[in-house]
DNA sequence: ACCTGAACACCGTTCAAGT
DNA sequence: ACCTGAACACCGTTCAAGT
């Protein structure tokens, strides 16, 4: 059906075409026959590169962590722990619904594991203890995870959206929701996200 | 077929029998036709209260986010969002594949609104602009809801986990890994999420 | 070695028919 | 008003059969 594909089957033709697939139709839209009628192939035969769709879901994750780069060694730490953050992010933006798989399913070889080496290397040659190490991992890791979800499915007290309630929302009864309503639209989300980190380092700096 | 229900259909019904479904059995293993099954009906029977099956996913979400309580005022504004922020994350402990669906699948409508007015209340109490209020309420519910999926999803380092490669994980190829090792096993993530909410809150204290 | 057709056991959802 | 049987258009996956 689509013109994409006489090119040889593979694993790894598989998985991209699955993530620009995704990307463009959603995650709802991926089936086994669909992404085989992309690739101009029946469903039947994508089985013999992948196990199930389970798998396919992992390759994929996969595939993006693989495109993650560690930002340049720096004489300043903080700044290119930030900047890992940040691309961390872009990720998020660039591919909503695979970040979003790699957060509620995490596969089970996790490739993250040189980004983990990188930062933790990182943090260790800025004086941080091993453990001191790790809570500040787990909380930059949090929050940006949060920050991006929350960015990406739009909770989180999101401009103008009946998501919060906003169209209904009585002054009298969210006085304290009504007054932030003009704030709401005219903050700037890339700033915002750097000024959160900017708080977690705040608090590190202070307990090393 | 199940001996649940002879009680009479209703939304709500519905809704709280989903929820121990899925909390029991997991969200894959929800359909509508195994859920009429858990109350004693056809499948069919479940449109007469619920749109389709996406209207059932958010009515849960919802169900589960009504449990939430806000936390008894007191003189101590950030012991009181401590509390908030810590109930929240036992709730991503007690419902994890619901928690999982309120992060990537966020209601229309929601109905978490009274939660963040009063939350925004006692941050303006406490002395806070709208503008700070706001940057903090997203930069602890950020870090709360990465930490929770984290924990519930297995991500972040967790310990012996093959999620981390940590069997192959060779001493020289990843030194840093390694000597976190020790430490990953004997961590009090309760005491964790908390030093991570300190840290910033620690940033905010300095910046108020 | 890789691809496929047909089949199986499941889905969500519609709709006319029953009470 | 609420429940249902039958049907439709889809799934993921298996397997024997083809090349």
């Amino acid at each position: 059906m689509a013109i994409t594909g006489r090119r040889p089957l593979s694993r790894r033709r598989i998985l991209e075409t699955a993530v620009r697939f995704v990307d463009r139709e959603g995650l709802d839209a991926l089936s086994m026959r669909k992404l085989g009628g992309e690739l101009g192939v029946e469903a039947m035969s994508l089985y013999n590169h992948v196990p199930n769709k389970g798998a396919l879901l992992d390759g994929m994750v996969e595939v993006l962590l693989g495109e993650l780069e560690v930002p340049p060694e720096s004489d300043n730490w903080e700044d290119r722990i930030r900047e890992a953050y940040r691309r961390f992010r872009r990720m998020a933006h660039d591919h909503p619904d695979i970040f979003s798989l790699l957060i509620t399913r995490p596969p089970e070889a996790m490739y993250g594991v040189w980004l983990a080496e990188e930062f933790l290397k990182t943090l260790r040659e800025a004086g941080f203890e091993p453990r001191m190490a790790l809570h500040a991992f787990r909380a930059l890791n949090s929050y940006t995870v949060g920050y991006a979800m929350a960015e990406i499915r739009n909770f989180a007290l999101e401009p103008g959206g009946s998501r919060m309630g906003a169209q209904q929302l009585s002054e009298d009864e969210f006085p304290r929701l009504s007054e932030l309503k003009p704030h709401l639209e005219d903050v700037d989300r890339d700033a915002e996200f750097e000024f959160g980190l900017g708080l977690i380092f705040a608090g590190l700096r202070e307990r090393a």
